[in-house]
DNA sequence: TCAATAGGTAATTTCAAAAATATATGATGA
DNA sequence: TCATCATATATTTTTGAAATTACCTATTGA
């Protein structure tokens, strides 16, 4: 009766999610050189098997491959970390006015609940518990994506999608936690979205991105 | 001394060229199924190394798998043409404003370039030569390249390509040539950005972008 | 007549090994 | 000493075939 979501997950696909995952999480750094026989073994599947998932996160660019001379995983820079900040300013910011302007009770309903599992976790941070930071960021984008979730294009959600995990993962590399700033900002957004503010809602955005790139490089996490 | 671009390249790189070219110029049809044996016997490759380029382009967003059934040729509808139209309006009208805010006289250069190619080809297209389609179309991207070249963002100029080619692909399945009018548009476009009026340059845009969706819906080719 | 199931066929997915390419090592000559 | 070339090793790329999964057909039982 039920979907059995794994059931029919080929490993092929697992494994994709598994070292994508890896990447962002940045327990396969930034520069680091994927050997096939390493991975193989590492991740228990052959060698072509991961040649397909490493051709799809190219793609991505979540790993570069040059020449004839195999696989590493993304570098990061100050400068890659400015675009990619932009870019999810450009294309959330957008989602963002036309999902409020469009967004239903229902929307109200997922943005409500998303941020108050949010601000739950991050109140949990605050008082000094560090250990759950996969399910923090994942409610981090949930609340993000419901705020957009009508904007009306899928073309949009997945390109968000896919911007906002290289954005992740440099928040991952430099192990940022803004505290209240950011706990405020979200609050804030949630606020605007509901008074359907769409000019408001979009500059705590723009601060919240901007802010966070800036707490980022003073941190110095990203220097060579 | 020379590079020799097509010395080095694999069998997979060339395949993948050759396949993604196939489907932005339809021939490979919206919806067509995509056997790996009748691939394999087409494009002279193993499978394996077929089914690296296809998750490539499965990532893309060219192609479409459905669970374990194999890939197909991303199908077409009216609403996703809208949803990419979009999308190539907000990327390209963004760098556009970027590049001609920065852009130097090397850029100044390129652009006008670029347009005396494009134009040319389209005087040839308009006495009625409609040989070179593919061609002009490189030409209509070598320019609008060539305009938002200066936006200073290499993430950006990456994702507008990729948004480009699937824009492409509906213009080639709806046989859009709109003759006369893209051509004033493309003069209207290199006159405002030589003028440095990113106002005007992006309301060109728009209009050239959003004219050229509504040409091909009253054209009923995305019909089904 | 129809639904359910079993068996066979066709397709995809995965693997292990061969072929091709790149990198490292050492020998040669100026 | 240094650059150059040849050889050997390591790594990637490509292949053909085995394993798995999906699809089609026909048979059974109600």
């Amino acid at each position: 009766m039920l979907d059995q979501v794994g059931s029919t997950e080929t490993i092929g696909e697992k494994t994709y999610r598994r070292i994508r995952s890896d990447i962002i999480f940045g327990r396969l750094t930034p520069g680091q050189k994927l050997r096939l026989e390493r991975l193989s073994a590492q991740y228990e599947t052959s060698i072509a098997t991961l040649r397909e998932l490493l051709n799809r996160l190219l793609v991505e660019g979540l790993i570069v491959a040059e020449g004839q001379r195999g696989f590493e995983v993304m570098p990061v820079s100050p400068e890659r970390w400015h675009e990619i900040a932009a870019m999810r300013e450009l294309l959330e910011c957008h989602a963002l006015r036309q999902s409020i302007e469009s967004g239903d009770v229902e929307w109200e309903g997922r943005v409500v609940a998303a941020h108050h599992k949010l601000a739950a976790m991050e109140k949990q941070l605050l008082s000094g518990d560090r250990s759950q930071t996969e399910t923090w960021k994942r409610y981090d984008w949930e609340f993000h994506h419901a705020l957009i979730s009508c904007c009306g294009s899928k073309a949009l959600l997945d390109a968000h999608s896919a911007i906002f995990d290289k954005y992740l993962r440099y928040q991952i590399i430099a192990v940022v936690f803004r505290g209240e700033a950011a706990a405020r900002e979200h609050r804030e957004l949630l606020k605007a979205a509901l008074k359907r503010d769409a000019d408001a809602a979009a500059a705590v955005l723009v601060k919240h991105i901007r802010d966070c790139v800036q707490y980022t490089l003073k941190s110095g996490a990203l220097a060579p």
